[in-house]
DNA sequence: ACCTTGTGAATTTTT
DNA sequence: TTCACAAGGT
């Protein structure tokens, strides 16, 4: 058994990091802690909390104080509070939890900001609306520039009041749009010429408008005027309804935090610790906080610690602060830790040379030589072929198995055997119209990031594969009350009718589904799909209009047809896509082979990788790997925009190779030959794929 | 020559 | 939502 025994010097030696940051804990001295792919980075993260509570818990009993621990997800926060245990001590937390959490009640404060932020925005709306002379929009708003004031004055009542009307027609054909608005409109010359210019007009006096009555609401005390609310659910804020989202929590904070020199004291005296786990990809706002926090400790004599934990080399994300941490928060100290207690040797290599700096990672173990890495090019087809080539020569199974990155989660979705339904949910109107949100609701691992309907085939899917699983104890199917209650016999008739559901697709299921309850009077059979599917109307009918409902909102009768019938593919697709993409989302792939995207694998490691790689990345990452391999061998010479580009394909490069512990392959599906050079910097040899 | 419309595709990820 | 592109209009 290899990568078992470690060095006795070594582990000394990480000891004394330890100890490095123990004692930077304990004089308040700001430190980042850096630690390659595979260092142990979280546990050195869990031994300084650990230490701090055992040194210092008793002082920060005495004084009612606690220990701020800062994740990047919630599944991190989760994982740290597992390890942790249970301690009163310390508030583990997402960033956005913590803030809002030290900021909410600051209520008039917050109040005001959010009023200057609205009268931004206001400004710039207006500016947009009537002056900005940028060539885009000008473009967009010449007509209505064009009128004269009160035209202008006109036209916006008018639309304001035909608010609803506007909305109802708004997916319509330019064609069909322009005849609803013909008539009503014909004062105003050529507004209507071109549609799509025309509904920013409109969209754009809406929120001016909306904006204009927030403020009057807000200064004459209304009720629900009164308070700024944070909803995390979705990424987009609601100002004129007082809802800000994540990225505007971050601002106000940082605006709170810098206005009011008691809010900072009050965080520091009660937070003397804060503690920020993968800092490289925390939003530089966040340490423009910590600096501002961290200065003021000084400026009043007061103590706080900060650490900041993570590696520069694995900032992925774009708003994260990466190495630009020494600029915004300077004269921290830096604490490097170069043991890699993940990999092989040969893997370590590779990884030592896509980052190039100065943490050249050795392994903790004495027996760690052997791995191995190969880098490929072939074609586009040869894909499957290579996939194949690797699941016979190490002997992949459901319990040793091969992980494929690729950089798209079409790609995913597409090797993992579901891309039917992809297609099929991202050609509905509702995936179309909110295309940012189809990867998330279709995707997540999360069950509470799913869509509604995404979710509702989930129940449906769980609901029938428990069913055929000798090995589910039935309680799972019942209440836990009426399970108690019932007698065999009546326990027997459910379960039969159970079992008489049957559709060969997810369609004809439901169908099942739908027609047994229509039939049955035994209440607990109805219970249990009640629970299950939580409709208003039980017949197959209605659940299908229910679908078209959701999934294509707002119809128009012409558009029906079309509509039921991308509706009928969905629901007819191949129920073994279905069963891929349910073992997916709960990440229960029952193959040998699991698919994950580039970015997805941050933090995991896999005995066996392939990474497929080629030069572009969506249409405004062209040429991203090309490049980055073009230049590899000038890297000291890139400067500017191209050296962020250049960095960002090196992260996203370093966090995908340093997954393997054993074996890597990389299959390079464009022609090499204009960098060739750089590939061979990093990988060695470059071999040809042939099948 | 320039404008308008319809169509299809789109990078990743977190809160 | 945003962009690029083809097709057709002015």
């Amino acid at each position: 058994m290899s990568l078992s025994d470690i060095t006795d010097n070594l582990k000394q030696e990480e000891r004394e990091i330890q100890n490095q940051i123990n004692s930077s804990i304990d004089s308040f001295e700001h430190i980042v802690f850096n630690a390659g792919a595979g260092a142990g980075k979280t546990y050195a993260l869990i031994e300084s909390l650990k230490y701090i509570i055992k040194t210092h818990g008793k002082k920060l009993l005495y004084h009612n104080q606690k220990i701020i621990c800062i994740t990047y997800t919630n599944v991190a926060t989760n994982e740290i509070k597992e390890r942790l245990g249970n301690s009163e001590l310390i508030k583990v937390s997402t960033i956005h939890e913590r803030l809002w959490d030290l900021i909410k009640d600051y209520k008039k404060e917050l109040l005001k900001i959010h009023v200057d932020n609205i009268k931004d925005q206001l400004k710039q709306l207006i500016f947009d609306l009537n002056n900005n002379p940028e060539d885009k929009i000008e473009k967009q708003f010449r007509v209505f520039r064009g009128l004269s004031d009160d035209l202008k004055d006109d036209f916006k009542k008018f639309i304001i009041s035909e608010k609803e009307f506007f909305y109802k027609n708004y997916d319509k054909s330019a064609k069909n749009f322009k005849m609803e608005f013909e008539e009503s409109l014909s004062q105003y010359k050529d507004i209507l010429k071109n549609v799509a210019n025309f509904k920013k007009v409109v969209n754009t006096v809406f929120k001016i408008d909306n904006y204009e009555n927030c403020l009057d609401k807000i200064k004459a005390k209304k009720n629900h005027y009164k308070i700024v609310k944070y909803e995390s659910k979705y990424n987009t804020d609601n100002l004129h309804r007082m809802i800000i989202s994540h990225d505007t929590l971050i601002d106000y904070s940082l605006k709170i935090i810098n206005d009011y020199d008691l809010l900072k004291q009050i965080v520091l005296d009660s937070h003397p610790y804060i503690l920020i786990d993968e800092y490289q990809d925390t939003n530089e706002k966040v340490v423009k906080i910590m600096k501002l926090i961290a200065d003021h400790a000084k400026k009043i004599q007061h103590k706080v610690f900060i650490g900041y934990f993570g590696d520069t080399v694995q900032n992925i994300y774009n708003d994260g602060v990466g190495s630009r941490i020494d600029e915004i928060h300077p004269n921290l100290k830096f604490i490097n830790k170069k043991f890699n207690r993940r990999s092989h040797q040969k893997i370590i290599d590779v990884i030592n040379k896509i980052r190039n700096d100065q943490i050249d990672q050795i392994s903790i173990y004495a027996d760690s030589t052997g791995g191995s890495v190969k880098f490929y090019t072939g074609k586009g087809e040869d894909k499957q072929g290579f996939i194949e080539k690797y699941e016979q020569k190490w002997n992949v199974d459901t319990k040793n198995k091969l992980h494929c990155l690729v950089l798209t989660n079409k790609l995913v979705a597409e090797f993992s055997g579901f891309i039917d339904i992809y297609n099929h949910f991202s050609s509905t109107s509702f995936y179309k119209k909110n295309y940012d949100r189809l990867n998330t609701e279709l995707l997540s691992n999360d069950l509470s990031k799913i869509g509604d309907v995404p979710n509702l085939f989930y129940r449906i899917i769980k609901f029938k594969s428990e069913l055929e699983n000798p090995k589910t104890p039935l309680i799972n199917f019942f209440d836990k009350k009426i399970y108690i209650k019932l007698i065999f016999s009546e326990l027997n008739k459910i379960i039969i009718l159970l079992k008489s559901i049957y559709g060969g697709t997810l369609g004809e299921y439901i169908e099942s589904i739908l027609k047994n309850y229509e039939k049955s009077d035994n209440e607990y059979f109805r219970h249990i799909i009640n629970q299950l599917l939580n409709l208003e109307r039980y017949s197959y009918q209605d659940f299908k209009n229910y679908l078209l409902d959701k999934l294509f909102p707002n119809l128009d009768t012409e558009e029906i047809d079309n509509a039921k019938e991308k509706l009928e593919e969905l629901l007819q697709a191949d129920f073994s896509q279905y069963i891929s993409w349910y073992e997916f989302i709960i990440d229960k792939q029952q193959t040998s082979i699991v698919y994950h995207t580039y970015h997805g694998t941050k933090g995991a490691e896999f005995d066996n990788v392939i990474i497929l790689m080629e030069n572009d990345f969506g249409v405004k990452n062209k040429a991203k790997f090309s490049s980055f391999f073009k230049n590899f061998k000038n890297a000291d010479t890139i400067k500017g925009e191209k050296l962020v580009k250049f960095n960002n394909t090196r992260n996203l490069l370093y966090v995908s190779c340093s997954r393997a512990i054993q074996n890597l392959r990389i299959l390079y599906i464009n022609d090499i030959s204009d960098f060739r050079e750089g590939i061979e910097k990093i990988f060695g040899k470059v071999y040809q794929y042939e099948i």
